[in-house]
DNA sequence: TCTGGCATAGACCGGTCGGTCCAATCCGCC
DNA sequence: GGCGGATTGGACCGACCGGTCTATGCCAGA
């Protein structure tokens, strides 16, 4: 019976498990259903079971993307031990480890995705704009924490700064997984922490 | 023989052309050859005439674009009339109003092809590496003038802040291309040009 | 005028795609 | 025990994929 927890209702976790991995290394259209399937050790029937479309699958894989990230984020963004500022530092750091530990070649999967399917899937996109909206708001909660104490330049719009360092961020993996190396996020926690947020007085 | 011109030589142009329409809005695996060809008006046989594969036609694609760009590109930034940092802010505006032009569910097809190939295929790869590898440096170098005049902070590093606008730039217009809005590019100008290069003293 | 190679033209290939269908099996509930 | 929905298993489908092949049109040079 424990041997047996590998099938039921974890047959669901076990596709989109496949299906993040694979779909963040070739893409939306460069893999097949029959190879994510093949790596969950699924038969087809079973997919159709849980998903009606390879479609819906990519949003149901964003969706399961976004939650996973803004689990781990809030925690770090909310430590009221750190400082507003210092909390964000964290965060990047930890995505930067991430990106570190699974190799520059795996593309953040909502990005990825977005872009492969943002014109003809209105469900896709969807749920990709949800999942950065949300993450520019986090961000954007915590620069007005560090403005209120100091921390960070008052004269910042805060949710445009959130945007910013979302796209600034974004643009840096995409980078990286270019040129097969994580120099492009040392240069964006040097610029945005050392540049932007450090002293700009003279 | 002017009806004529439309075939012969520019039979490849045609092809170039038509794909580069149809992957930067479906994607290169997003988006058959048939398609493709039915679009140009062209058979299969003179495709494959002209190009080995369906890989070596990306890297045309990457390499046909990057060109387009980098010669729209360095009349503006060589401009010696303007000082470099009124450059550096036209070049982003005039590639705010192509995309106003040509619609937001159009993206950057060099961005675009990277994420999607640049796992299994070489070839592309090296094409778009090199081409942002460019791009970067022809910033780098006009904010060096900017340095010099004094235009610009000079505790900048040149190289660094010239893949941060590059990585920001993209960052931008994937944004773009999800919120189907240019907004991200007026937060991008905002950012860059009134923050970033504004006046930073208190 | 004949000829050789370049370019056009599209039928055709095996393979794979997303998706369908139905029989077999499992398992909680009566 | 046996009933019935949930789930598994995988053969199968038409469509389309990237790529091949050969027949033909075209035109420059002998």
């Amino acid at each position: 019976m424990s041997a047996e927890t590998t099938r039921d209702q974890d047959t669901r976790e076990r596709i989109l498990a496949a299906g993040a991995e694979l779909f963040a290394q070739k893409g939306f259209h460069g893999c097949g259903l029959n190879e994510v399937l093949q790596r969950a050790n699924v038969p087809k029937g079973s997919f159709y079971h849980y998903f009606g479309s390879k479609e819906e699958f990519g949003v149901a894989l964003i969706e399961r993307t976004r939650d996973g990230y803004l689990a781990d984020l809030k925690p770090i963004l909310g430590d009221r031990k750190l400082t507003p500022l210092t909390r964000l530092r964290r965060m990047f750091e930890v995505g930067r480890a991430e990106c570190l530990d699974c190799g520059p070649e795996r593309q953040c999967l909502i990005s990825k995705l977005a872009l492969e399917t943002a014109q003809p899937s209105p469900l896709v996109h969807a749920a990709v704009r949800c999942a950065f909206q949300q993450w520019s708001a986090l961000l954007a909660q915590v620069i007005r924490e560090g403005q209120a104490i100091g921390e960070i330049d008052g004269r910042h719009d805060p949710d445009r700064l959130g945007n910013v360092l979302v796209m600034l961020w974004e643009g840096a993996t995409m980078r990286m997984q270019i040129d097969r190396d994580i120099a492009p996020l040392d240069d964006f926690l040097a610029f945005v922490f050392d540049t932007l947020f450090g002293r700009p007085s003279a």
